[in-house]
RNA sequence: GGACCUAUAGCCUAGCCUGGAUAGGGCGACGGCCUUCUAAGCCGUAGACCGAGGGUUCGAAUCCCUCUAGGUCCGCCA
């Protein structure tokens, strides 16, 4: 039983329910808070009056130490002893698992990120998709759920025969190795160069057009040539992944496969009676009723559209992997999108249409405006990666000037992409960001590497005592020798973890780990300031505190782990 | 025209679902702390009429309505 339900059970004895119990802003207060606003009305006496009369009237008993009036609360005081002996053992006993739960047993979801076009490289709007989408795809696991991670590459349309004729008119055959250049940023150095282009004659639009129609009739010229850049493309983008940290997907799916597909899904709607052939044979649903409109779902010709191949995709998704959830991780802006396809899916009262859900998430900004890969204007990711590396190898050759060469660079690749990874996944996802480089490229504050560093440091002084005084940490300890400040405050917000982790699943919201995170850290640096283990005389109370202090690692660890950042020993 | 999202100190942001006791952080500014376990840290000071107006409530940053500003979408493009 929880203190809460405990107190609960104590409430209940003197006649009070249906009142939720608070935690008050401030320990000192207490620790639980029951407000007396609702009594008051219903007995028809001041709410101050009635909290000291119950303050009275109730006993302590159990794990409650302590019943106290504070103005209109009957405020709480549990014995703090148990909650560290509680949380303790379970972080000993659970140890990497802390924070997990098997609630999803059994259950299969899939999670697809971050669908790029194959004709330019990522950038910062992806490395954003790409660190929410695997966060979610982390916590959604630590949930008991057996999660696949899929991506679909967009690798055929007009705009990948825009980079594609341009590299024909312009690319004299060169390659990505003649002119050393990363393969997917070779392919966008004449995406670009189109977009330039085209601005200047419009008879570029046309032929462009021309060679996706010659593209669509399997011309052998254009397919090979399509078959060339898209594979620079992806090989640039799987080394781009793999340097990101994602790990490799369980399925991917090109829509060059399945873009003609879903036809016959229309056509079972239509027999159905669920949409309609228009006077120009194209079949159209009528959504007027939900607020959507009219759409278009087989052109006139025949043909499909993008909305028709992603009903054939959640198909082909549900008969892979029989899913009970299926998860689209993309931008904001394809919102109407979404609610159109899971409308159709519902419509077509497919089994799994209840189970899919659009994880959306804000646009990317920059100080100067919107991003165009276009103009070239984007962030791009293997320079973001690169260039923060850079500033962290600079920190660590500093702070360490005897350090090996591969230690400096493996350490400053983890602090790198733990500061981006962090920066992007902070703060609500639904919210549009502006990516500032003088304050986003900072490790000092509310950032990845504060956390590691925090980690380090409580790896650094487990060492350390193992070393200088051959002390391990252990469950077995006098838990009610932790009674500081900053010990007390430490177990509160390491006991919340679990709570923490199902809250972020339950609402797909990846970023209440990372303040979590925070919270957690700047608890741990408190005490790690007041409160000395290694120097500590007293042995009893050296040997708690070295626990406590495994236990905050191993929860900074979870918590970073399911963030996708490394959790490194030492910086 | 319609739909959705956003608005919290100079800047970035948490809290809003589930209303409660002095609205948390961070950057920047100012002042302290490295003969003690990593100063990428810690402590302190200054800085917020929570976009505006109404409503509900004993109580509103939080719920409801209106308005304003910014963004996104509403294609037989993907």
């Amino acid at each position: 039983m929880s203190f809460k339900e405990e107190i609960y059970e104590l409430l209940k004895k003197h006649n009070i329910q249906n009142i939720e119990l608070e935690v008050p802003p401030d320990s000192k207060l207490g620790d639980f808070a029951l407000p007396c606003f609702t009594l008051a009305e219903e007995k028809k006496k001041a709410p101050n009056a009635i909290a000291e009369d119950l303050a009275k009237e109730i006993q302590p008993e159990g794990s409650v130490k302590e019943v106290k009036n504070v103005g209109p609360y009957v405020n709480f005081f549990i014995d703090k002893s148990k909650l560290a002996e509680q949380t303790i053992k379970k972080i000993f006993q659970e140890t990497d698992l802390y924070g997990h739960s098997k609630d999803g047993e059994g259950k299969k979801v899939v999670v697809e990120f971050p669908a790029p076009n194959t004709n330019k490289p990522l950038h910062l709007g992806h490395m954003r998709n790409m660190a929410l989408g695997a966060c979610l795809a982390n916590i959604i696991e630590c949930q008991g759920y057996k999660v696949f991670r899929v991506n679909l590459n967009n690798d055929r349309g007009i705009h990948i025969c825009k980079s594609m004729l341009a590299y024909k008119l312009w690319g004299n055959n060169n390659t990505p190795e003649s002119d050393k250049i990363k393969s997917d940023h070779f392919v966008g150095k004449y995406y670009v160069e189109f977009a330039k282009k085209e601005k200047e004659d419009p008879n570029y639009t046309e032929q462009a057009q021309e060679m996706l129609r010659k593209w669509e009739a399997e011309d052998s010229e254009i397919r090979s040539l399509w078959e060339k850049m898209n594979s620079w493309a992806l090989s640039g983008f799987d080394s781009t992944y793999k340097h990101f940290g994602l790990r490799p997907f369980d399925k991917v799916y090109y829509e060059s496969n399945t873009y003609k597909d879903g036809k016959n899904i229309v056509l079972e709607g239509l027999d159905k009676g669920l949409f309609q052939k228009r006077d120009d044979d194209a079949i159209v649903v009528d959504l007027e009723k939900e607020g959507l409109g009219e759409k278009v779902l087989v052109r006139a010709d025949g043909t499909t559209v993008y909305i028709t191949q992603d009903l054939h995709l959640a198909n082909l998704k549900y008969n892979e992997f029989k899913f009970d959830r299926s998860v689209y991780v993309v931008a904001t802006e394809q919102k109407y999108h979404f609610n159109v396809l899971f409308t159709l899916l519902k419509k077509l009262q497919y089994p799994f249409a209840e189970g899919c859900y659009h994880f959306s998430y804000g646009m990317v900004h920059l100080p100067e405006g919107r991003m165009k890969s276009r103009e070239g204007t984007a962030v791009d990711a293997d320079d973001l990666m690169t260039k923060m590396e850079n500033m962290a190898g600079e920190a660590i050759k500093e702070r360490h000037k005897t350090l090996s060469k591969d230690e400096v660079k493996s350490r400053s690749q983890e602090v790198g992409i733990g500061a981006i990874k962090f920066y992007l996944l902070k703060n609500d996802a639904n919210k549009d960001m502006t990516f500032n480089p003088k304050e986003s490229l900072s490790f000092e504050g509310d950032t990845g590497p504060y956390l590691q560093y925090t980690h380090a440091r409580a790896c650094s002084i487990l060492r350390k005592a193992k070393e200088e005084k051959d002390l391990t940490p252990s469950a077995d300890i006098a838990f009610n020798k932790l009674a500081d400040k900053s010990e007390l405050a430490l177990i509160d917000t390491l006991a919340q973890f679990p709570s923490k982790t199902e809250e972020s699943f339950a609402g797909y919201k990846p970023h209440l780990i990372g303040q979590y995170l925070l919270t957690l850290a700047r608890a741990f640096n408190e005490f790690y300031h007041s409160c000395p283990c290694i120097k500590e005389e007293n042995e009893e109370l050296a040997k708690a505190r070295l626990s406590l202090i495994d236990c905050t690692r191993q929860t900074i660890k979870n918590g970073l782990t399911l963030l996708g950042i490394t959790a490194i020993e030492a910086m």
